[in-house]
DNA sequence: TTGTACGCGTTATCAA
DNA sequence: TTGATAACGCGTACAA
């Protein structure tokens, strides 16, 4: 209703018997003011309601405490669990989170150009894919970056990664010691960075143990996507006995299929596999076995690395690599006698 | 590496031989400059590699292109799904989504100030619970707010709501002329508005087909907790023959447990319904009798209300309902004769 | 410790 | 249509 003006520094100085610039000192840390102007300030600020206005405040020292987040449908990546400690991390360390989407903008240089206008002090990036020319563009602008489940090869953005692979040999092996001879890898979307590690990982760790030409189906890391490939891999002339799946969704998927267009029993007549290490991994009607993305560790780490290059550029990037947990569930036996 | 200072519109004008304020108008929508200037700043600025300096702009239109949505992790709510699309249809709109955590925060206090010094546009809020007087706050700072299934009596905050009641007694009826008459009602946690509203429309409902004094358990919507407070009730001297869920997360956990740890069949031997219609709901191993919020409407509209509100503070507050969509699963059935 | 004066990079106003 | 000039609300040298 009364669209009264808001109050500034100008406001609380002229209230308070004192200059502009005092009341601005006494909202930045380590200047010097005495205590009873301190004071002074800030009971006459809380009188009026004065807040310092933040914009301002960011025009000048050029530090926004926002921080870009960028996401992407497809990243996969237990998406509201990252996102949700990520966000607790930087309002710790008194950042905030401004969202990006890669799918709804018309693409990478759209966000870019969104995120340098806006002045983020850094960037985290969860989205599924980041070619490298994207990746020079934030370093051109001097915007620190740290990349999450990503490696991107000879270039100095820092990353916070699973180890993937340690993780799917793990799985692949035991598979393998309990007799596994028909394997399908179901992957995950082409686009996905994530999901093209994964593959290679799981074919190299096949590889190591003897199985090549191992067939492989590509997913998009849903429910659905895990059913239908199942399905079509269990009308080829090449059934497995046992799915390696790029993540959690789909492999629950695939056990559902299983079950009940098929009617095997898990892990009886069929071995499944997935990563992440999502919630639904638990609940009794699946517990699968996978390997769990140690999340905590890894967003904590995500935040301390860009705040440490915010703070100062020139330091080197880094590569972070945590172990995933193996997740012992019901989902993987020894492989049945041929008929 | 070279820490080039920033082009600034000055430079651009410069190169171009130009005004600064020629420069500006080429950016601003419906300013007028000529086919020839404009033409000519934008090839300058390209080759320079300016970008307007979204913080100038905002601290002298006041506006700030940003948004906050506020969550918090009891909010149950679908919460990547809604804040994906809210996001997707904020940056339609050409509004960024500034992210608050009530859960993070020492209080809503703190996050007010922060989103007050932040200058956001407006604010929609999905966080667990609101008081009055906290909205009351907004209002005094003339900041728009949209709540998010949240209705607040006799305020002036708009809200966009799914009609929990209609759902709620459309799976009661059900449940009632399925011949039930030993329920469970299992609600989240007192703090939720959510789980508040939902419970009390259960209550009502039952109450309706004259059903009083049914039995309540309160969980955290989460899926341990449905598993849990299930197997209590289980373990009382009033075992239901149908459970009512208020969400489907615990509705989940309900079907697991009466499965795994006390034999039941689903829905022969006990019917359950949830709210919400998660993806979960429709896999295999659940198809969860349910009402699907209408959650592509509900977002567009919790955004397009926003918008308006910016646009004309002075407009009034309205509230808008869904029909939730029913979802005929598989979880409900007649009930037993008793043996 | 305090106040003055300036600058951050833009949009808005007004006269030309 | 254009250019000079004044805000916007703050931090920060610098002098007192």
């Amino acid at each position: 209703m009364n669209s009264k003006k808001r109050v500034t520094s100008y406001d609380v100085a002229k209230a308070a018997g004192v200059s502009q610039s005092a009341v601005s000192r006494v909202y930045v840390e380590g200047r010097s003011v005495s205590k009873k102007t301190k004071a002074m300030v800030l009971a006459t600020a809380k009188e009026l309601g004065y807040k310092p206005n933040a914009i301002a405040r960011m025009l000048i020292t050029k530090r926004s405490g926002m921080v870009a987040v960028i996401l992407s449908s497809r990243a996969n990546l237990i998406y509201p669990e990252v996102l949700s400690l990520l966000n607790k991390r930087l309002s710790e360390k008194n950042e905030r989170v401004l969202l990006f989407n890669l799918d709804d903008a018309a693409g990478l240089d759209d966000i870019l150009e969104q995120i340098w206008t806006f002045q983020v002090d850094g960037v985290i990036a969860l989205a599924a894919h980041f070619d490298n020319e994207s990746i020079e563009n934030f370093k051109v602008h001097n915007i620190p970056v740290v990349l999450y489940n990503r490696r991107v090869s000879g270039h100095s953005a820092s990353s916070v990664c699973c180890n993937h692979e340690q993780g799917i040999r793990q799985l692949v092996n035991i598979l393998d010691d309990f007799g596994h001879k028909r394997f399908l890898v179901l992957a995950g979307p082409s686009e996905s960075d994530v999901a093209q590690e994964r593959l290679e990982c799981a074919i190299k760790s096949l590889s190591l143990k003897g199985h090549n030409d191992v067939p492989i189906k590509y997913g998009d890391f849903s429910y659905d996507s895990g059913r239908l490939t199942f399905a079509e891999a269990m009308h080829s002339n090449n059934v497995p006995t046992a799915v390696i799946c790029s993540n959690d969704t789909m492999a629950i998927g695939v056990i559902d299929e299983a079950r009940k267009n098929f009617g095997l029993r898990i892990p009886e007549d069929l071995s499944v596999v997935g990563f992440d290490g999502v919630n639904a991994v638990f609940w009794h009607s699946y517990q699968l076995t996978t390997i769990k993305q140690p999340l905590e560790q890894m967003t904590k780490a995500a935040v301390d690395i860009l705040l440490e290059q915010i703070e100062s550029p020139e330091n080197p990037a880094q590569l972070r690599l945590w172990s995933g947990a193996f997740i012992e569930g019901n989902t993987v036996g020894p492989v049945r006698n041929e008929q």
